[in-house]
DNA sequence: AATGAATGAGGTTTCATTCAT
DNA sequence: AATGAATGAAACCTCATTCAT
C-alpha cells in the first residue's frame, strides 16, 4: 500500500524496515495472508535481502511478535510504585495498557489472531509476562481487600475484562468505520483510546470492584 | 485431524458437512491458514463437490461467517422481556451472549480475526446487527438511569466490554493450557465459560453500572 | 448465450438440439476451448444426457465434424452437369461452394481450425472428398484446355485459390466489423458473400484461367 | 548493477526461449489446446519462470500474437517502391507475402485460429495494419486502372484472394500428407510454396486483374 | 550487503466423465 | 430418457525459498 523510496541511508535501515513492513503487514493480513513479496515490496528491499539478513517468514513473524508482544509486562507494571494506594495502582495498570496499545496500534490485530489461533506463534516470555502481570494483580486486589476498599475477585477475568475491552474497542475501529446501519452515535466515537473512552473504562473497571 | 467416515446418508448432507468442516478449519486456520484440501478431506468429500455445490474458497468462507455471526442479535436479545426490571434484563442479555458464545465455540476465533482484519468479510447484517444490540442496550441503560439503579455511561463501549471480557476469556483457554509459566490457579480456570466464571463476570459488569 | 428453452418436444429433439448447440460452441471456440458444460448449457439438456446418449467431447466433436464437412463433394459437385461448357461448369463449382459456405455459417471456422491443426480430427471421408472436387476441377480445366479456352494450371492450387478466398472472406467479417482502423470501404462490405461479392470472385477466378 | 551487454549470453534467454515454445505450442494446438506445462517443457524451463517473466497464459499468448503478427505491414510493403510500374508493384507485394509466410510457418495456423474465434486477440496494431496494407494495394490497382492495364476491382477481395490462397495452400500441407485418397499428384506438391506454386499464384493473381 | 532470476512444492480451480436414481 | 451429484485428473497459478552474481 505505501510504497515506499529506496532511500538507503545508513547500514541496518535495509533490517528496520523489513521489520517495520512485516509488522505492519502481519498486522494487517495474519500470518497465512501475508505475502513475502508484499514485505519487501513496502520495506522497498529486494525478497532476497529479507532472507538474507533474517531468514524465512516463520522466523521473520517471531521477531514480529517479539517485538509487539515481548516483554510488554515490562511497560505495563512499570508505573505501579509500591507506595501507591492501590486504587492508584490499578488506575495506573489500565492506564499503561491502554499507553502500550496506543502506541503499537500494530499490537491489538496480532495478539488478538494469536489468541485465535491458540497462541501458536507466542514467544516463551510472554507466559512469564502473563504471569508477572497476573501476580502483579493480584498482589493489588489482595491489598485493595485488606484494606476495604475493594471486592475480592478473580484476578484473570479482571485482567481479561481490561485487556479484552480495550482491544475489542481499538481493533472495532475500522469495522464502526465501514459498516453501514451503524449507529452514528458510534460512529463518531473516536477510533484511538482517547481521554474520554480512557476515563470511561477506567471508571467502569474501578466501579467493578470497589466496595 | 478428524478423519470422517465417508457416511453418505440424506441429500444435502454433503453441503451441511462441507459447511461445518470449512467453520472449523478457517477458525482453526483463518482463510489465509486454510486449505480447501483440508476442508474436503474433513467434510469427507472430493475437493471438487465444494466448488460444485458452494464456489471458491472465497464464497465458503462468505457462507461460514454468514452462519457464524448471521442473525446473532436474534439470540442475544431473543431473551430480553419487556417487563423485566432493568437490572434483570442486563442479566439476560449478558447471559445471552455467553451462551451464544459457548453454544458455537467455532465464534470466538472467527470474530476475533474478522476484527483483526477490519471486517473484511462481514456480511450486511452484521451492521444491523450491532444497530439493535446497541439500540436495546441504550434502552435498557436508559430507563435503568431514569429508575436511579444505573449510572449514565455509552453503551457501545459498555457492550466492547462485555463481548471483550468473554471473548478474550473463551479465545485465551487454548494459550493458558499451553504457555508454561502461566501461574497453576490460572490453568486450572475452566476453558468454558462456566457458572463460576459466568457470574463473576455478571457481577462484575453489573456493579460497573450500579449505582 | 442463447439460452433455450428446455421445450422438450418429439424424441430425438434432444439429439438434434445437442448437436446443433454443439456446432455452435466448437466453431466459435475451438476443441479445446470447448466446454462440454456449455454445449449442456444452450442444448437445454443436462450433461450427462450428452453422455447418454453420443458419448464423450471427441466422439461429439467427430460427429461435428461429419454433418459439417462430411460429404461436402456431393453439394459442389452435384450441380457440375456433364453437357455444360467447361466455363458454366466452373461457374456451377465456383457458386457451389459460396452456397455451401453460405448455408453453413459454421462451416467456415470449423474448417480453418482443422486446417490450423493438420486435419487432426477429418474423418476419412474428407480425403475422398478432396480427390473427387480435385477429379472433377481437373476434368473440366483439361476440357476447357482442350477448347482453348482455359490456360493450363495447376487444379489443386487453383482449388486453394477459390476456397481460400471465400473461406478468408467469410472469416474475416467479424473481425473487419469489430478491429478499428479498418477502412470504411472495407467495413461496409456485407458480412456474408452476397452476389456482388461473389460475382467478383467468380470474376477474377474466370479472367485468371481464361485464354 | 546490471551489465550493459549480457555478458555470458545467459539473460534473457528464458525469455526468449519460452516465447518461442509458446508459439510453437500456440500454433499446434491453438490457445484452448495449450498447455502451460508444455511450453515450460519445451522452453526448459520450470514453468513458474513464464509466470515470473511474463504473466499468465494469456499474457504470453498475447505476446505470441503481437510477435507473430504485429507490424506485419512493414514486411509486406517494405519492397513495393515507388518507382516501380504497378505491375511489379504487385508481384512484389504478392511475393512478400509468400516471404513472410514462408519465413515464418507458425504464422499461417495462429492466423487462421485467430479468423476463425473472431480475432479476439488481436492488438490494435493488426487494424492499422490492414489499413496500410489496403491502402497500398488500393493505391497500387487505382495507377494500374489510370495507365489501362489493371481492371478495376475490389482491393480488400483481392487481398483475401492472395492471403487466402497462400494461407490454405501452406496450412493444407499436413492434411495432403496425411489423408489417404487423396491423388498422388497432390500429395507430390511440396510443403511450402516453393518458386513454381508461387510463380503459378502469382501468375493467377496478375492474369486475374490484368486487362 | 544486496539483488534479479529461477524454482519445487503446493495452492485453487476447472473439466470431462461417471454414478445413482 | 434424463438428471443432479459427485469425482479424479489435471489445469493454471502462487509463493516461500534458493542461486548466482
Amino acid at each position: 500500500m505505501e510504497p515506499v523510496l529506496p532511500s538507503r541511508g545508513r547500514k541496518g535501515d535495509a533490517v528496520a524496515r523489513i521489520l517495520t513492513a512485516a509488522t505492519a503487514v502481519f498486522s494487517e493480513a495474519g500470518f497465512g495472508g501475508t505475502r513475502v513479496d508484499e514485505i519487501a515490496r513496502r520495506a522497498g528491499v529486494n525478497k532476497a535481502t529479507i532472507y538474507y539478513h533474517i531468514g524465512g517468514k516463520e522466523t521473520l513473524y517471531g521477531e514480529v511478535i517479539r517485538s509487539v508482544i515481548g516483554n510488554v509486562a515490562e511497560k505495563i507494571l512499570a508505573g505501579v510504585k509500591e507506595d501507591q494506594p492501590p486504587e492508584e495502582k490499578m488506575k495506573t495498570y489500565i492506564r499503561s495498557i491502554i499507553m502500550t496499545i496506543e502506541n503499537n496500534p500494530r499490537m491489538a490485530p496480532i495478539m488478538m489472531r494469536e489468541l485465535a489461533s491458540g497462541g501458536a506463534h507466542f514467544p516463551p516470555v510472554v507466559g512469564r509476562d502473563i504471569a508477572r502481570i497476573i501476580g502483579t494483580l493480584t498482589d493489588i486486589l489482595e491489598e485493595g481487600v485488606k484494606k476495604g476498599i475493594f471486592i475480592s475477585t478473580v484476578p484473570f477475568i479482571l485482567h481479561m475484562m481490561v485487556i479484552g475491552s480495550l482491544m475489542f474497542y481499538r481493533a472495532s475501529a475500522p469495522v464502526r468505520a465501514k459498516l453501514e446501519w451503524i449507529p452514528e452515535v458510534v460512529k463518531q466515537l473516536s477510533a484511538g483510546i482517547n481521554e474520554e473512552v480512557a476515563g470511561e473504562i477506567e471508571k467502569l473497571i474501578l466501579r467493578a470492584i470497589s466496595r
